[in-house]
DNA sequence: CGTTAATATGAATCTAATTCATAATTCACA
DNA sequence: TGTGAATTATGAATTAGATTCATATTAACG
């Protein structure tokens, strides 16, 4: 026996409209294809639907059955569909976030906050675990969206920048280093320094300054959260480098001194990489915008 | 949007296989039908459904949920298609019954009883507010069988024979009728009758006997029910007329006569109709063969 | 890397749904 | 009842669309 949805929505237009012929309407069919694939269902089913030879069609007792279970399936399926349409625009979603950059916590809590207000059906979670690997957990769709400071070109990834940030160098107030106007590179060899527990090569410190001068500094010490790096520092048991968010939203910068790195001042930008085919989702969108703009709202 | 039980079904296939290629086995189809389907649900609903480019194939988190759905919803089918399929064979299904003859209740009442034993999922009822126009309302579906006296050639229509039977006179004792050997139309011209309350053309009295002999009664008192007209004839109110198997099953016929009607008796059959369509049914045949055997059973 | 297995794709084929034209029914009303 | 209008049924022709075949492309694994 073989039903199709089609063949549903053909028995409830006719039930609905009453005859073959007012059904075609409702169907865009001609009389003639409702005739035959009304006969086509009699066959798969096997049992009359309609009191043959009456008019206006009366549903045997069979038929009733037919048409509420048909009710009930056909409601499920459009529900289904716009579930997928929702989808689909944007409406609602999951948006899993893998962060690799390590302090990004400090600014990215307050936009999930503001984000909720307006995506309040998106499914939201922050999966710190993948931190390396986290692009290519984006292209698995294990997450949806990750926070990178290196943008790749890779098939199907967008990276899209969300703000330039200031490295910035602190230390202790009783620090001799904080006597100077700046910070080098030079300035770091015999430096025990304090960071987060990721390799060199994603931590802005060594990205930008140490790495390419060849430097290597006394030690490192590799500490999971901040406010305990910036504790640590106060209390003048290492040096640091963290960005200047970081320390703009932070109450525990009081004993420290903080210093541009170089003359000029290092400068890095983050960036949102998200599967190309999600980049239009309106929740993406609302994220993206939300997170371009969080560091002034941080700063008032 | 064009979703199609046929598109669940394959996407449910390859999920549970892991592959296109195995879903081959489950859904009796090239590979090549299955990946442009899968291309075809995927313009559809215009969501991925399954991480490109890995292998096994691993579903999106919008994927699950279209499997999901669909499991559900496909078993909502197959529960409607088992649903008709038992309704086919008559494992189930309505027995609506209408009865012509008034007296058929004392045998009817224990055939359901019998036919409950067998068919607990057959949904029986007695309508007896259209005693006439009985036929008319098996040929609309309004209900499923009729039992009557006067079988017709109608089509769609089947008269299946139940048992033949004697319409019986009754009077009390005290009556002087009751000392003849039987009874003749002639007889009823200076009587009162107690009848059902039914036109004269369908009492097997006026039928067989008064209506052929162009005989009046002196009266007609019509009660509804059995035992009342047995009472009634009991304390010599009247006479009346009823089938042999009333009489048997009574037990208050202690101070009534019985007469034969004419020298050789009367004779009578009942039929009970049903559509063509149904007469295959197994609860249709479980009826006929029930009430072709409740007499013997009645009398025991 | 190269080999194997799986998926994707385009064109050809085949199936099945729809239409067209028309016959057969039914209904309403005389 | 009969008659015309409306509705449904049916068969053949057509069309749409699903499936296959042949093959290219892409991943997986040693």
């Amino acid at each position: 026996m073989n039903i199709e949805l089609k063949h549903l929505r053909t028995i409830l237009a006719i039930h609905k409209t009453g005859s073959l012929q007012r059904a075609t309407e409702m169907l865009n069919m001609t009389q003639s294809a409702i005739s035959h694939q009304l006969r086509y269902i009699r066959e798969q089913i096997g049992v009359e639907l309609f009191v043959p030879e009456t008019r206006p069609l009366k549903l045997s007792p069979e038929g009733l059955e037919l048409i509420e279970a048909a009710e009930r399936i056909l409601s499920e399926v459009d529900k289904l569909k716009s579930r997928f349409v929702d989808l689909r625009s944007g409406q609602t979603g999951r948006m899993f976030i893998a962060i690799e950059c390590h302090a990004c916590f400090e600014w990215l809590f307050p936009v999930l906050n503001l984000f909720r207000d307006h995506h309040s059906n998106v499914d939201v979670d922050i999966k710190p675990g993948l931190a390396f690997k986290a692009i290519e957990a984006l292209q698995n769709e294990e997450v949806d969206l990750v926070i990178s400071a290196d943008p790749e070109e890779l098939a199907g990834i967008e990276f899209h920048e969300l703000f330039t940030y200031e490295p910035i160098f602190i230390a202790s107030r009783n620090h001799p280093l904080s006597k100077r106007p700046y910070i080098d590179a030079e300035d770091f060899a015999d430096q025990n320094i304090i960071t987060y527990p990721v390799p060199k090569e994603r931590l802005d410190l060594f990205n930008l300054l140490l790495l390419p001068a060849g430097i290597e500094p006394l030690s490192i010490r590799q500490i999971e959260l901040t406010s305990v790096i910036l504790l640590l520092v106060s209390a003048n048991k290492g040096v640091s480098v963290l960005p200047d968010w970081v320390l703009q939203s932070s109450r525990e910068t009081d004993h420290l001194t903080q210093k541009r790195l170089t003359k000029k001042g290092a400068r890095r930008k983050l960036y949102a990489a998200v599967r190309r085919r999600d980049s239009e989702k309106l929740y993406i969108k609302t994220f993206l915008s939300l997170s371009k703009n969080i560091l002034s709202r941080l700063s008032t």
